[in-house]
DNA sequence: CGCAGGGGAGAACGCTCGTTCTCTCCTCGT
DNA sequence: ACGAGGAGAGAACGAGCGTTCTCCCCTGCG
C-alpha cells in the first residue's frame, strides 16, 4: 500500500484544480479519479464522502494561502511596507493564468446555503485573514478600524479582478490603502472624525 | 391562458427567491415549479430551458438591483452626498433578513468555470455598477481612479457581510469612503501622489 | 350538445452523480 | 508453493436532475 498520506496529498492536489477551476457540485468523484490516477475504492478509503473531500480541500487551501501570503509579507521589514506587501502579494496572485477568485468565496456562493461545515469553514478563513491584517496594522501604530477597511478593499480586490480577468485591482487596491495609511497618521492613533 | 407576462413574471420570482437562497445548481426544475405554481409543461412553454430560465434571473436581477440603488441614490442632492449614498443603502441592503450576497459574485462561483453566458452577464452587470459609481465621483469633480477604488469598497462589503452575517461591512465601506473622498479634495483633481 | 384543442398534473426517460460491489490479480507470510 | 488479503478497474445501484410525454379535464365554438 502506498504511503496514506502521500495518497491524501494526491487526491487533494486534483481535487483542488478541479474544484477550484469548475466548481464544487460541477465536478464529479469520477473526475476526482481520472485527475488523481487514484482508484474509486482507495479514495473513498481515505476520504468517507464528497463533503469530507471539500472540507479537507477548503482546509487545505487556507494553510496554503495563508502560508504563502505570510512568506511574502516576511521579505519585508518595515511594518508599513508589511502592509502594502499584502496587495503587491494579492497582485502575483491575481496574474496567476488560472485565477479564478477566492475559493472560499465561490464555495460560500455554491454551498453555504446549503453546507453549514463549508460556511463556517469560510468564516474561518476570512477571521484568519482579517485577523492576521489587523496585526499588521496595529503593527504600525494605526487603529484596527483601519484593518477592516483594508480587509474590505483586499476582498473587493480579489472578486473583481476575478471577474474582469485582470490584476489591475490589486494596483487599485493598493493605492487606496496607501491613501488611507496616510490619513490614518502613526503618530496620531485618534482617526479622523468621519461621523455623520 | 392566463397572460405569459405575467406567469413568466411568477416563475422568475419563485427562481429568484430559490436561485439566490439556494444556489443554482442546487435547485430543480422541480422546486421552481412548486414554488412557482405553474407546470412544468407551462415553464418550458416559457423558458426553453433552465439555462434560459437562469440568464433571465439575472437579467432580472440587474435590472432591479441597478434600479433600487439609482433610486435611493437621487433621493440626494449634493454629488458627494450621492457618493456616500451608495454605501448607506448597501447596509439597507445586507440588512434584509435572507441577505446572502450578491448573486451575480455567487452565480460566476459556481457556473463561471462552466456557463460564459453567466460569466459575461456578470461582467456587464459589475461593469454597470462601476460605471454608474464613477459617474457619481466624477459629478464631484474628482476622478475616476477613486470610483474604482470604491467600487473595490463596495465589492468588499458585499461579500464580507454576506460571510459574516452582518450589515457592519457597509459602514466601514462608508467611513473609509468618506476619507478617500478628503484625500481626493474635489479642488485638487490632479491625485497625491501614490507611486512606488 | 358534441367535440377539438390547449393546459395541468405528474409519470416517464435518459443521463449523471455519489457510493458500493464484484471480480480479478498481485503480494506476502509461512 | 499456496492460500489469504488487500488493491485496482470499473460495473452496478439508487437517487436526482433536466426534459419530454401521456393522460385527463376543462373550455369554447359549431
Amino acid at each position: 500500500m502506498p504511503d496514506r498520506e502521500a495518497a491524501q496529498d494526491q487526491a487533494l492536489r486534483a481535487a483542488e484544480k478541479l474544484f477550484y477551476s469548475h466548481g464544487i457540485r460541477a465536478v464529479g468523484m469520477d473526475a476526482v479519479r481520472n485527475a488523481s490516477g487514484l482508484s474509486l475504492k482507495r479514495l473513498y478509503q481515505l476520504f468517507p464522502s464528497k463533503e469530507a473531500l471539500v472540507l479537507q480541500f477548503l482546509s487545505r487551501r487556507d494553510r496554503q494561502w495563508r502560508q504563502a501570503l505570510a512568506h511574502y509579507v516576511d521579505t519585508h521589514t518595515t511594518p508599513e511596507e508589511r502592509v502594502i506587501a499584502v496587495f503587491e502579494w494579492l497582485h502575483t496572485w491575481f496574474s496567476e493564468p488560472d485565477y479564478r477568485g477566492c475559493a472560499f468565496i465561490n464555495s460560500f456562493g455554491e454551498l453555504g446555503g446549503t453546507s453549514p461545515e463549508v460556511a463556517a469553514q469560510t468564516r474561518r478563513h476570512k477571521q484568519a485573514f482579517r485577523d492576521y491584517l489587523v496585526t499588521l496594522v496595529t503593527a504600525t501604530g494605526r487603529p484596527a478600524t483601519l484593518g477592516d477597511q483594508l480587509v474590505l478593499l483586499a476582498e473587493g480586490a480579489i472578486t473583481t479582478a476575478a471577474i474582469t480577468g485582470t490584476a489591475q485591482p490589486a494596483t487599485q487596491a493598493r493605492d487606496a490603502a496607501r491613501l488611507l495609511m496616510l490619513t490614518y497618521a502613526q503618530h496620531n492613533q485618534a482617526h479622523p472624525d468621519v461621523g455623520q
